[in-house]
DNA sequence: TAGATTGTTAATCGATTAACAATC
DNA sequence: TAGATTGTTAATCGATTAACAATC
């Protein structure tokens, strides 16, 4: 009976992860549930109960151990392990993205980037060199590039998703507006900056 | 006794409203909801429950009017009303969302820009002045502006974050990984790019 | 009218929280 | 041992789905 972790979970791993590397920095070095939940405003039942998931972690009446926390925690979220990642579509947000310091210290190397533009193929862009997108197929191949970054315009989507797809990509973070259609088997996780400035909007 | 409307029936109804473009586009002027439920890949109850929370807008038998519902789900997240948002910190995702069109069809204009470099204070950047962000509370003030995208480093995210709270910023769209503290009044939305990406990967 | 499809209620599912026995 | 805090079970909360009476 395969536990199902909820990727909410997942989620907030990587919050604990992050607090867990600034306690550790202040030199804290053990934490009870409660104190910890008080920092990252969650309910101490929510944090045990998603460490449940994975073990045991803590010790009763002393709480958890912070240096040794957030090596399980690294290990359940493969942190040490080295992801390849391709960004397609080097407008403005590919390129903050390949500029993006947070992704390197969570494992993923940008292994290829990509573009139609003649401007830009060829041509070394922040150190990458840019192939042209239709080597995409060829190149992710070589290099056994798992994830795309897709950051195309959405006219392109579809079309572009579907070569991620005939390359063997297994996941795509999608920050276009299309929904995208594929096999099941890729994952994807959509980013849509302008729903997420909406819903903010609408809150107000 | 007021209903208390979930944040993703919101995000759904952006869904909605933009397949009802791409229907009113290929000349759909009308739809069941269920077979809209197919095209967006959700359930026909969770579609009917999602409006039902605004009203009535369909016909027992006959469906939804495209052309109508569009209108309907526009006035419902007010897409008609602008909303002024500004931009803090021009590294490249400020620029990137700058360049972003999607935010313009649905109501933001972007009134001002803020930056620390002195090579970008005072310049015009894609058409925009870009401002001291010393002087954000003054600009915000003077401009009415109500929502503000957070782009700036880490390090300094909490601290501007602190000055747009005086300067009477209402919400916050906060790109950086940190946890701002602010009063409750402020509403915040945390795109957290790394997090996606690693919620990804730790489910291949 | 008969067929189709809405809007809504009740049932289900999943995630969060409260409570507490186990135990360091 | 007594106090503190975990890990887990059961209760609660909220969101999704199924089902169907209302009705166009």
């Amino acid at each position: 009976m395969k536990k199902i972790i909820p990727r909410k979970t997942i989620q907030r791993l990587l919050l604990y992860y992050r607090y867990l590397l600034f306690l550790l920095q202040q030199g804290t070095k053990n934490i009870s549930s409660t104190s910890f939940a008080d920092i990252l405003e969650i309910s101490a039942a929510q944090l045990r109960k998603d460490l449940s998931y994975f073990g045991k972690f803590g010790t009763q009446g002393a709480g958890y151990d912070v240096l040794a926390l957030r090596d399980e925690i690294a290990k359940i979220l493969g942190i040490d392990k080295e992801r390849k990642v391709c960004i397609v579509g080097l407008g403005n947000l590919g390129l903050a993205l390949l500029g993006y310091k947070g992704f390197a210290s969570l494992g993923f190397v940008v292994t290829a980037i990509f573009d139609n533009s003649p401007q830009k193929i060829g041509r070394k862009i922040k150190g990458f060199a840019c192939y042209d997108i239709k080597e995409l197929i060829p190149v992710v191949k070589n290099n056994k590039i798992e994830i795309a970054l897709l950051t195309v315009p959405s006219e392109a989507a579809q079309e572009v998703a579907r070569r991620m797809e005939d390359a063997g990509i297994k996941a795509i973070l999608n920050f276009t507006p299309v929904k995208l259609s594929l096999s099941k088997k890729i994952k994807i996780n959509n980013v849509d900056l302008a729903a997420e400035l909406k819903t903010l909007s609408y809150f107000l």
